[in-house]
DNA sequence: CAGGTC
DNA sequence: CCTGG
């Protein structure tokens, strides 16, 4: 149903199969606030510390693994433990937003059963947490199909296919402006437009041919 | 500068 | 604004 136009149509046959995870909430959460304004190496290297300094070691298939840990073990951690993971001015953030989840104040549960608008609402009151960071939550964690992650590189995706559609003109957007823009993308591709976001996101990225996980 | 946010 | 490639 994402199929609205030439180019969703041909990303689609292109990937047909391409599928959203349904990862850890929590650990989707705290991923994403790690990686804002970073990249994906050192996105990895923090979250690989992250595991190994607070998480539960485990055996699997003669391989050593770090479970990711709980809320509880990153809200009780100090700001300088977190911040020898490499994350930086973050640290905080992240020992704040696992206090939240800790105190209920949010419940992945309830969010899984609120709509995407009540869910957002409600995740954007977490310091750290901005429009594009919870749309990665909501969209990869939270079956909220309808997010769609406005990063830089969807930007310009939607500059080089979109461009008198959704007349973007500037490379970054502005709060009110990812709100207004993202109702013209549901209403565009409706509201499975979350996997719009996967399927172009993933022709861009593979064209471009970047080093990618 | 990098898959933003305060 | 932290930090590493």
């Amino acid at each position: 149903s994402i199929s609205k136009d030439k180019t969703t149509k041909i990303a689609v046959k292109k990937y047909l199969g391409l599928r959203l995870l349904r990862q850890d909430p929590f650990q989707c959460f705290i991923s994403f606030i790690v990686s804002s304004n970073s990249n994906i190496q050192k996105i990895k290297s923090s979250l690989e510390k992250i595991s190994v300094k607070f998480g539960t070691k485990i055996r699997f298939d003669d391989q050593d693994f770090n479970i990711f840990p709980e809320p509880k073990k990153i809200a009780n951690a100090s700001i300088q433990e977190i911040q020898n993971c490499g994350v930086g001015y973050r640290a905080k953030f992240i020992i704040d937003a696992a206090k939240m989840v800790e105190s209920r104040q949010i419940d992945f549960d309830y969010l899984r059963k609120s709509n995407y608008h009540n869910a957002k609402e409600m995740i954007l009151t977490v310091p750290g947490v901005g429009n594009k960071v919870a749309d990665c939550i909501l969209l990869f964690s939270l079956d909220k199909i309808e997010a769609f992650p406005l990063d830089t590189w969807m930007i310009r995706i939607l500059q080089k296919y979109y461009l008198e559609k959704f007349e973007i003109e500037t490379k970054s957007i502005t709060e009110k402006q990812y709100s207004i823009l993202h109702e013209k993308i549901v209403k565009h591709f409706g509201s499975y437009a979350g996997y719009a976001q996967q399927f172009l996101f993933k022709m861009e990225r593979e064209n471009y041919q970047k080093k990618w996980l």
